[in-house]
DNA sequence: ACTATATGTGCACACTTGTTCACAGACAGC
DNA sequence: GCTGTCTGTGAACAAGTGTGCACATATAGT
């Protein structure tokens, strides 16, 4: 399929009775596919070059420009997807109900499952947060900041710790979403092969998630850490 | 000085009494500065050519493998560089002894003190760490390990958890690092006369280093979480 | 059915990039 | 002091890059 792409480079031939619009956004999902297919290949965003993406998804490099003005804005485009992910991500894991017992592992094997089922995407938004052009972190940083409030609503929801104001509750699920975060991007990558490093791995995560919420359950609103000694 | 180090271009006529191998070290030391510039100007590491570094470093494109073999050459040496600065934060906060009230508002100060001191530091292993090439983030992954083992043995000395297994300890330690890295991304990104949104980002920081310590008192040694409800 | 329009092509251009090679000058050891 | 070695220079190259332009061709609206 890939090398079917390489070989008939044209796009409109592939697909030639799919309506006009239609067809426009199939090569669109096509750049944007070819940019995430690239970055898992090692390669970083900021060092992927117009000509590569459009050669990976089989168009002409000037194509390009019938979808994006430049590379930043398929960046962008790209982050959203990635938001989208996220999101759907969240609708999973409140699908999943609340759980009795065990609810962090619960939603933790949730998580990875997600992981894994969208390496291209966790592995972007991981390596592009801090690393991507400015513009780009800055998406990121909503698409992510979007995510922790709704995560804090949820909380709410389920009456998790109704006492303290969503302030708090937005710091405590920012900083589990760091960790959930810069976890995938370990268990991204980790060699395949070697089952025992990964299990390790989750059970640190695991840990990690449970010591937060550990932390939060005795969080108190408003401590007046001056008198305190 | 930018602006001199541009117009004279020739490396060895700066300084042509200063010994062979220590000039030889200057200029590997400002072609490492100049990758550091660079990068604190939007670039991020990976979209970083050999020439635009020796143009920022004042030099020939072709003297540069008189000190690298490859740009990854030099990723891996500012990555040591990195981890240097870190190394010597520790030292830093060490000397500083163990203060009897609000140890973590201490320690987070002096943090943040030299983030801001060495703010190209901070932003590239931030923004390398998931970001570079699989070299380089490897090496930045060992680097924050050192540091994580290190500071878990300086939790040891100080004997706080004595009874928690060093396996627990150093746990904790990542969380507090990868917290501490999130920060200073997220601080170095802030517009510089934004001072009301660095206090609140800055207060937020503390609360989740707070937070996380909370459940560190808090944390069981072994709990069997299958028997547990 | 005819025409205008939008999507993708092909070619062209001026640049930048990494890397090779012969060369110049400063230093170190005899 | 002479000589060999090492660091930096300069010109050159092939390859890759972003982008402008005129062209094809299938589609949508009349």
């Amino acid at each position: 399929m890939s090398a079917r792409r390489k070989l008939e480079s044209a796009a409109g031939v592939e697909a030639p009775g799919a309506g006009r619009g239609a067809r426009k956004q199939m090569t669109r999902e096509r750049l944007l596919d070819a940019a995430l297919t690239l970055m898992s290949g090692g390669n970083s965003f900021p060092s992927l070059s117009l000509r590569e993406v459009t050669r990976e998804a089989g168009v002409v490099p000037t194509a390009f420009y019938r979808h994006f003005h430049d590379m930043d804005e398929l960046g962008l485009a790209l982050v959203e997807e990635c938001g989208l992910t996220l999101r759907r991500l969240l609708r999973e894991v409140r699908k999943a109900g609340v759980p009795t017992t065990d609810i962090i592992r619960h939603s933790v094997a949730i998580y990875l499952q997600y992981v894994r089922a969208h390496p291209r995407h966790f592995r972007t938004a991981a390596s592009e947060r801090n690393g991507g052009s400015p513009a780009m972190r800055q998406a990121i940083r909503n698409e992510v900041g979007h995510f922790v409030r709704e995560m804090a609503q949820d909380l709410r929801l389920i009456g998790y710790r109704s006492d303290l104001p969503t302030e708090a509750l937005e710091m405590i699920c920012s900083l589990v979403i760091n960790t959930m975060l810069n976890a995938a991007s370990d268990i991204l990558d980790l060699p395949a092969d070697q089952p025992q490093l990964t299990r390790e791995l989750e059970e640190n995560f695991i840990s990690q998630i449970r010591l937060v919420f550990l932390g939060a359950e005795q969080w108190r609103a408003d401590p007046d850490v001056r008198h305190k000694k």
